[in-house]
DNA sequence: CCGAATCCAAAGCGATACTG
DNA sequence: CAGTATCGCTTTGGATTCGG
């Protein structure tokens, strides 16, 4: 992969990944969250947010929703092993100075 | 790591990756690019955004600064396998969509 | 070439209240 | 429980100008 079509693909990752709370959200879902007021709680994202996010999410094939019951395709999964790889990085990195 | 943890440790990396520009200056960062100008018209992004970026990136010890020369640390080059995981993803989901 | 300063428009988001 | 509507603030960042 050449450097300029790098830029272009990861932009798409970012696109996603870079909303905020986007990242904890995949996270929740990945980990079995699948209602709305569920992972209000869980995350602590206020409604109006929440609304917004999961609503791109679904509109970029990330999460199916049925019968108010969210879920990640395969799509949405295959972003699972980039936020591990994220979590390890900070992990490495801020190791013991605010995980309690 | 617990799926707290785990939340806590991603959020660490989505402090950086998540502002925009970010991920596409780190990513011309580890492709050798160094100077500031230079950045400037390699990504398009405006002075004073680059400028802010640069001084965060520093501030975290991401990138360090030489005599006008910025060159990922350790810890900044850590990021870039997250990077093309990134470019992984876009790629196998937005093939030839894009990318020309 | 490197970067700081100023100005300003727009997006983002939190809080809250409300409906089904 | 599952969302939508409104409001107003705060942050972001683009354009541009200027000085070292």
């Amino acid at each position: 992969m050449n450097e300029h079509k790098e830029q272009l693909c990861v932009a798409h990752a970012t696109e996603i990944l870079g909303d905020k709370w986007t990242p904890k959200l995949v996270l929740a879902l990945s980990q079995g969250c699948s209602g709305f007021c569920a992972m209000q709680d869980e995350s602590g994202i206020n409604p109006r947010t929440l609304s917004m996010r999961l609503a791109k999410l679904e509109s970029m094939g990330i999460v199916d929703k049925n019968n108010e019951k969210y879920i990640l395709t395969k799509k949405g999964l295959d972003l699972v092993p980039i936020l591990e790889a994220m979590a390890a990085w900070g992990n490495k990195h801020y190791a013991g100075k605010n995980d309690k």
